[in-house]
DNA sequence: GCTATTGACATACGACTTGTATGTAAATAG
DNA sequence: CTATTTACATACAAGTCGTATGTCAATAGC
């Protein structure tokens, strides 16, 4: 078992590449981090690298998949344990709210990744997080519970209000303090969209 | 009156590296504009752009600083056509919405403004929009039209939720006709901060 | 009105970076 | 056991940014 396959060397090439940028990324950005420095760190060459992904902007795609399925994997666990959906919704808007308050989060995907990939809506992961917003809204559009809103138009905002109040949270001088006001503001948004 | 004195040469060449900036990083994007070329566009050199913007990210600042003036300008005289401070609201985050479908307000301030500048409640210019929204939402809640709700808080995710409305309507496949859908969704939304 | 100095740029230079083209040694195929 | 493909490393070329230096016109001082 010593001897390794070769699909077996490039994975571990491909993990090793992938935490070794993803930890550069969160701390100097994309624009700053160096792909020689990033690979020496494992001791690998750009080679590996442009073997593997591409170019940089793959390698950068790659990191935002992983964290973004992290994402969604959380807040779905979260969403999960609550009793209605209107509840998981709420949940899932505040788990988005608390995740993003994380560095490599902010830096990585809300702050790099729009400037390297474009839009969030067209990456190949096409953001997770929407993806779980939009479902639950769909439901409760459906079930009578929503006012008649267009679905995409209210995932949307409902995502992109949790987004920016996270963003704001986790600069902002006293964010213990400020996450459950920014919370209870998204619920009471939130509440907007409820029939009367 | 040919004869120019050296503080109107310079406001002309600085306006100049501005206007040929703004093309530059609307088309382009910040990172794939190049300084050379840039300049070269207007007649001059890098040489000029270091001098009168001290580096890329200056000249860049600058150009963000003229956008973000002009919404809040175009915002507030919007707003000023409402009869109460809550439909003035509600008119500015619809501005704010159509105003992010411009290509130039899209790349440059939505996209690579963060990733360049970092979060925008700490730019120089410090995002007029918001305050305007501030300004609205803390005059509503001190006539206790609102609920009590962090004014903040409230400001930062309606703001957020115009903005993301904004970049899906930009970006999706009929603009036209979402946008009424994105800003009726936007009114909803609003709606949870009144009292009953 | 003449010189001295400052200011507004242009030019030249060095240090990095990214992407590609080529080389190489090991693993697999036949 | 040879041939070929794979997974990288190394070498190279092009382009970019920031700075250091040069230059010429505009102002200041006498």
């Amino acid at each position: 078992m010593a001897r390794r396959t070769r699909a077996e060397m490039m994975d571990d090439t491909r993990r090793k590449l992938i935490a070794s940028a993803r930890a550069a990324f969160a701390e100097k950005g994309f624009a700053d981090t160096s792909m020689d420095d990033l690979t020496a760190a494992v001791g690998l060459t750009r080679g590996a690298l442009y073997h593997n992904f591409g170019d940089k902007k793959g390698l950068f795609a790659a990191v935002v998949e992983q964290i973004d399925a992290e994402m969604a994997s959380r807040a779905r666990a979260l969403a999960e344990a609550e009793d209605t959906v209107w509840s998981a919704l709420l949940a899932e808007g505040c788990a988005y709210i608390e995740m993003a308050l994380d560095p490599e989060v902010q830096r990585i995907v809300l702050r790099d990744g729009p400037a390297v990939l474009g839009d969030p809506a067209h990456w190949p992961s096409q953001n997770r997080c929407l993806d779980a917003t939009r479902a639950a809204v769909a439901e409760l559009r459906a079930a009578g519970i929503l006012k008649p809103v267009d679905v995409e138009a209210a995932s949307r905002l409902l995502n992109g209000a949790a987004l920016n109040a996270a963003l704001w949270v986790a600069t902002c001088d006293d964010p213990a303090t400020m996450l459950p006001k920014a919370q209870d503001a998204f619920r009471m948004l939130a509440g907007g969209l409820l029939v009367d």
